[in-house]
DNA sequence: GTCCTAATTGAGACTGAGTCGCAGTAGCAT
DNA sequence: ATGCTACTGCGACTCAGTCTCAATTAGGAC
C-alpha cells in the first residue's frame, strides 16, 4: 500500500532529525511493524523479520522499538498482569482502544467508547491532570467461555 | 484494630478449607499486609517483614501473596508499564479505584467514577462479556508537573 | 570514489523479578 | 508421641529486557 511507504520515509525523516542512521535493520523492522495488523511482542516481530531472511539482534529490536514509538509510528500496550511480556503495536492500522481479555481462552476484544472518553477528561479536569495517555482494560470470560 | 483479627481468622479458615496450613510465615505475612494501607510490591513486604525481626523467604512471600489473592484479601494491581515490579494491595483498607500516574514525578492519584463504571457494564453486556475485573489507568502530568 | 568519524550492530554477559525442585521442617489429625 | 503431608528456605533456574564492547557501517567532507 501507498501509505506505508509515506510511513517508512516519516521514520527516516525522524531519524535524521534525531541525528540518527537510517540503516538496513532499521528499516527492515519499521517495514515489518507497519505490516502487522495486530498485538505483538519483540519475539514475534524477530521470528518474521526471520522468516523473511533478515536477521536481526534481540538488542537492535528493542532499541528500533523505542525509536518507533518516539517517533509516533509504534504504541506500547499494557495487554498484561497475565503475560509477562510487552506488547506492541503500530499506530496507524490501529486506532485508539481498550481491551477486554477473556481469561478463560486469551481472546482479546476491542472497544472504544466516546463517552467513557469524556468522562475521563473530565476527571482530569477535576485534579488538574494533564492526561498523555491512558489504558483501561477489562478482564473476565467471553461469551464463549461462561 | 479489631477488623484485622478478623480478617486474620478469615484467612485462617481460608487456608483450613483449602487443606492449606496455618504457618507462622502465612500468619505474618497476612498480619503484616493487612496493616499497609499503600500499594507494596514482595520486596517491601519482606523487608518490613523483616525490620520487625520475622524472617521470610522470597519464595513463600510470592506463594503467600497467591493464597492472599485467591483468599479475596489482597489484589493485583498493574500500576505498570512503568515499573516492571508486580503491585499489590490489600482489599479492606483500600476499595476499589482507578489510578493516575504522573509521569514527571510518579505520584499516584486514585479516582473513581461511578458513571465510567455503568458505561463499562453496559459495554461489556453488549459483548456478552461477564467482567470480572478491570483496570483504568491513565498517564500524564499532575498540577505541579506540566 | 575515498576517508573519517560517530553511530550502529551483534554477541554474549548481566540484571532483576518471579518460579521451581529438593531436602529438611513443622502443622495437625489420630 | 507418631506419621503423613504440606510448608519453608535455599539456591539454581528462567525469561524479558539492558548493557558493554569490539567490529562494522552510514554518510558527510573532500
Amino acid at each position: 500500500m501507498a501509505a506505508q511507504g509515506d510511513k517508512i520515509s516519516q521514520f527516516e525523516r525522524f531519524l535524521q532529525s534525531q541525528g540518527l542512521k537510517s540503516t538496513r535493520e532499521r528499516k527492515a523492522i519499521a517495514r515489518e511493524v507497519l505490516v502487522i495488523s495486530e498485538h505483538f511482542d519483540p519475539e514475534l516481530l524477530q521470528s518474521r523479520l526471520r522468516s523473511k531472511g533478515t536477521r536481526v539482534s534481540r538488542a537492535t529490536i528493542y532499541r528500533t522499538l523505542d525509536h518507533l514509538i518516539t517517533s509516533g509510528l509504534v504504541r506500547k500496550t499494557s495487554l498484561d498482569l497475565e503475560h509477562k511480556t510487552a506488547f506492541y503495536e503500530n499506530t496507524i492500522v490501529r486506532g485508539h482502544h481498550e481491551h477486554m481479555v477473556c481469561i478463560g481462552c486469551g481472546i482479546v476484544i476491542e472497544f472504544t467508547s466516546d463517552e467513557i472518553e469524556s468522562l475521563q477528561d473530565e476527571i482530569c479536569d477535576n485534579y488538574r491532570f494533564k492526561p498523555v495517555r491512558h489504558t483501561h482494560q477489562i478482564m473476565g470470560y467471553c461469551r464463549k467461555c461462561h
